[in-house]
RNA sequence: GGAUAUGUAGCUCAGUUGGUUAGAGCGCACCGUUCACAUCGGUGAGGUCACAGGUUCGAAUCCUGUCAUGUCCACCA
């Protein structure tokens, strides 16, 4: 057999071997489990990615997610599981549209109504396509092994079967509803949002206190006096004495001209010390007065409609915006005497998280899921009850512990999920109406003057199928029954995302997952925290201050922006990023490639370590690494990526480069070659999954041969690990620090070479290793050793725990007065410090253990103090 | 208002169930470069672990309180 190596650049060329390295490995198929020839009962392990928005390209957050993703997918692969980790994007149905709407704005001015729906349509359909390509591209340059043959987006065809049928299936399960509720609109985006997509925004506003009418003897408070129009009821507090005596009282009362009857109630959830105590009740604008309107069989008045504009039958204020309209109202008041006061207050304002519009709460007819409606299939338990039992069991596990009191806090609140939405882009809802009558099927009902639903489904409901439905599910679920790959790759085994999804997506996952398949769609939930500007602050396009991954990765590698976003983070904490971090992570790049350099150099063919010829540095190195390999993949199993890959820094920085590859420099085995190829092959294989495209490179040099991506992860090979080995060379390494350090201090020309006498037990293995203690950058030659000996009259000294070194040299004594002077001003400014301390000890003399304690530990640094003091002392008269 | 997290070196952050002298990287100071790597090597300075109590033989770590900062949820009629 012949090897060829080949000769390796001075510097890893990232930008001409990623793409190269990238298109290797897709053709080799190994991205996708089913072409690897994996045994029938090999454990799979599944990830889906979180299908990024196609509304914009990817930012540093998602190259973040992809890293760390494609971090646990490359180890469970190596280690020989059917690894699968499924490609996709999320039409992001609203987020969508807006982001169409402002750009047709922007460019022809036109509004989605000036087009027309079928013509906005085909415009989102463009503007899909370009975007989903420049993302695509993106997550491949990143270096995702991502299985590109099962690619999906959350519109494509396969996934409208599967919402139509489980939109069905939910409907005749009882689970999908029709109903009038009060609804959270957004005017502009004409639209429904979910309570989740609206957003508050700290504002001032003016805050009226005023009566309906002179003639009506409760003082009420609002914000809205607009929505007034529309009052049907005061609620007071029951215990409130103010007021208690008027509830069951019916009034009639003249409101800037239009005719109310207000009925007094009593509802506990009034807060008497709110305002004037009394609320006034506006059963169609406000969700709570909904309920208190339901509670009390109060009549509904709309006053504002679908456009944010005053409804017909209120007389002049009829076709006004509300803004309009309030002003008109407080005029009004003021003109009739009726205003109380008017103050600022600053408030809330429910805006929405797309278009910053005020929302506008309202009635309206809209499709909504039962999260209390017990399903038959699942034990007769409803999607809520199920939701909670998956955390309260034990089954669905969070990473950090921590988020899965905010996924039940969210799930013990949850109401019934509007799903529909007013918009364009988005899931049709499979529904049809004529008249009264109502049908939902897979296919338009038979007959004449059916009128299709014209909404469209919230986004998070095919987001929330995401498990399955990449998984060819209904046709893999036939009878109940898993099939294909869904019997193969589901439940997924970890759900990576970040902490802010927990409410708005894996609450949503988990029920659908149990509706559609009857299990949990993952069993674990690793989430990660936001990658935040340097001042710590979250990126936005608005604020400019984004960063693009691919930028930074042009300049240091996508290697070098990988392990930046893996290293120095935490699970469920935000992390700062710094240009700076990349950098570092590019010289660590560097520095590996060196150290491959050197070794290929030194050990080009495969060789074999026999265990009979190894120095003391290379059972050292074998040792430490098979410790290594030990940490890093306990750190893996445990998801604590950032912990393996600063195990593995360390090793390969410190251990391997700065001290194994200068020892062996100058001291050199029969079986160091293959020590050092070895440890080489092994650390690449440790590495990949940080940063895949270096290490393959360099696996392809060694000659290996085959691809390092589904090279078996290492095992440790026990009969290396020798703690023998690691104490002794922990003790070379001692003295060499010692040397060095007391040179450095003393100031010595580094290039003059000094002789050395060193006393210690282990003289054997002092012998041993002499030539290292002379080569490793001490400048020391003709060593004495020996188990005791005499001090030298003038001589550097050091020691370790195993040894005293000496140095003769005449060495300059002034400088030496001065540090000890110094040593000795500090010693006294201690012993005064002290004493103040001790002579205010007094006022603290309730908490006498501590005070004891803390004295003692006093007395402890004292005494070393002293000590320390009386040494210096010594040493100065032998100076002087 | 509720919940939750954070506060450790100038900066960014580790610190695994309480246990020797609290660590790393960057930055800084000094020294060094033909020999894999200046995207480098060596040495060093720099800490009241936010503050105050408590538990313990022992606390950065556990408990209580205070302060500061961030995030989420709810409400503001």
């Amino acid at each position: 057999m012949i090897i060829m190596t080949k000769e390796l650049a001075k510097n890893f060329d990232s930008k001409e071997a990623e793409l190269r390295l990238y298109q290797l490995w897709e053709a080799g198929g190994f991205f996708n489990p089913d072409n690897l020839d994996l045994p029938e009962n090999t454990p799979s392990y599944t990830i889906i990615l979180p299908p990024p928005n196609i509304t914009d390209k990817l930012h540093i957050g998602h190259a973040a997610t992809l890293a760390i993703e494609d971090l646990f997918v490359r180890f469970y692969r190596m280690s020989g599981f059917r690894t699968l980790w499924i490609p996709g994007t999320d039409h992001a149905a609203i987020a969508t549209q807006t982001a169409v709407e402002k750009k047709i704005k922007r460019e022809e001015n036109l509004t989605r109504q000036q087009l027309g729906k079928p013509e906005f349509l085909k415009r989102v359909d463009v503007f899909v396509k370009e975007t989903q390509a420049v993302i695509l591209n993106q997550v491949r340059q990143l270096g995702s092994s991502l299985d590109w043959s099962r690619l999906a987006f959350t519109l494509d065809a396969p996934r409208q079967t599967a919402v139509k049928e489980l939109f069905v299936r939910m409907h005749e399960a009882g689970l999908l509803y029709r109903g009038e509720r009060i609804v959270n609109w957004c005017p502009r985006c004409q639209s429904t949002l979910a309570d989740d997509e609206v957003e508050h925004q700290e504002q001032q506003a003016k805050f009226y206190t005023f009566r309906y009418a002179s003639d009506f003897p409760i003082v009420i408070a609002t914000t809205r006096p607009e929505t007034k129009l529309g009052d049907t009821a005061v609620a007071v507090n029951p215990k409130d004495k103010r007021y208690s005596q008027y509830i069951g009282q019916e009034f009639t009362v003249d409101f800037c001209g239009q005719v109310l009857k207000i009925k007094i109630i009593g509802d506990r959830h009034v807060d008497m010390a709110f305002g004037t105590g009394a609320l006034g009740v506006t059963p169609a604008h406000s969700a709570i007065d909904w309920q208190m309107a339901e509670a009390n069989h109060l009549p509904i008045i709309k006053v504002i409609d679908e456009q944010g504009k005053i409804h017909d039958g209120f007389g002049r204020f009829s076709g006004l915006s509300a803004l309009e309209a309030r002003e008109m109202v407080v005029e009004d008041l003021k003109n009739n005497n009726l205003l109380v006061s008017e103050e600022d207050i600053s408030n809330n304002l429910s805006v929405c998280y797309r278009c910053d519009t005020p929302i506008e709460p309202l009635p309206s007819l809209q499709w909504f899921m039962s999260v209390d409606t017990p399903v038959a299939h699942l034990g007769g338990k409803s999607l809520k009850a199920k939701a909670l039992e998956a955390v309260e069991s034990g089954e669905l596990e969070f990473l950090p512990a921590r988020f899965q009191k905010k996924y039940q806090d969210w799930v013990i609140n949850l109401k019934d999920w509007c799903v529909s939405r007013q918009i364009w882009f988005g899931h049709s809802i499979p529904a049809w109406y004529k008249g009264t009558e109502v049908y939902v099927g897979r296919t338009a009902p038979v007959g004449d003057g059916w009128v299709a639903d014209q909404d469209t489904l919230d986004t998070w409901f095919s987001s929330g199928m995401w498990t399955f439905s990449t998984l060819g599910w209904p046709d893999t679920f036939a009878g109940g029954v898993k099939s294909g790959d869904l019997l193969r790759f589901h439940p997924t085994q970890v759900l990576e995302t970040g902490y802010e999804l927990i409410t708005l997506w894996i609450s949503r996952m988990v029920i659908l997952s149990y509706f559609a398949v009857g299990e949990l769609p993952f069993t674990k939930t690793y989430l990660h925290g936001m990658v935040l500007d340097v001042y710590g602050k979250k990126m936005s396009k608005s604020k400019g201050n984004g960063i693009d991954p691919l930028i930074v990765g042009e300049t240091y590698g996508m290697d070098a922006v990988r392990l930046s976003l893996l290293s120095g983070i935490t699970a469920g904490n935000d992390s700062k990023y710094h240009e700076e971090k990349t950098a570092v992570a590019r010289n660590f790049v560097n520095k590996l490639w060196n150290v491959s350099r050197f070794i290929l150099t030194q050990a080009p063919e495969p060789l074999v370590v026999n265990k009979a010829e190894l120095t003391l540095a290379d059972a050292w190195i074998l040792s430490r690494l098979e410790s290594v390999k030990i940490s890093v993949t306990d750190s893996l199993t445990k998801y604590e990526f950032s912990a393996a890959a600063e195990d593995l820094r360390v090793f390969t920085w410190d251990e391997l480069a700065d001290w194994y590859l200068e020892s062996t420099k100058f001291m050199s085995g029969q079986s160091t070659p293959a020590v050092l190829r070895y440890v080489l092959l092994e650390i690449l294989k440790l590495w990949h999954p940080f940063i895949p495209f270096v290490t393959e490179e360099l696996w392809q040099a060694t000659g290996e041969g085959g691809y390092l991506i589904v090279v078996p992860w290492p095992k440790a090979n026990q009969d290396y690990l020798s703690t023998e080995a690691e104490k002794d060379f922990a003790i070379l390494k001692s003295v060499v620090v010692a040397i060095r350090t007391v040179r450095s201090e003393n100031k010595l020309d580094p290039t003059k070479k000094l002789p050395a006498i060193i006393y210690t037990k282990q003289t054997e293995l002092f012998e041993s290793v002499k030539v290292l203690l002379k080569s490793l950058r001490t400048g020391v030659d003709d060593i004495t050793i020996a188990k005791t000996g005499e001090a030298p009259a003038d001589a550097l000294y050091c020691q370790t725990a195993e040894a005293e070194i000496y140095l003769p040299v005449t060495v300059d004594k002034t400088e030496e007065i001065a540090r000890l002077t110094k040593n000795e001003q500090e010693v006294k400014a201690f012993i005064d410090r002290l004493e103040k301390q001790l002579a205010n000890a007094e006022f603290v003399n309730n908490a006498p253990t501590t005070v004891v304690n803390k004295e003692r530990n006093r007395l402890v640094e004292f005494k070393d103090k002293q000590t320390a003091l009386a040494q210096a002392l010594a040493k100065l008269k032998n100076l002087l």
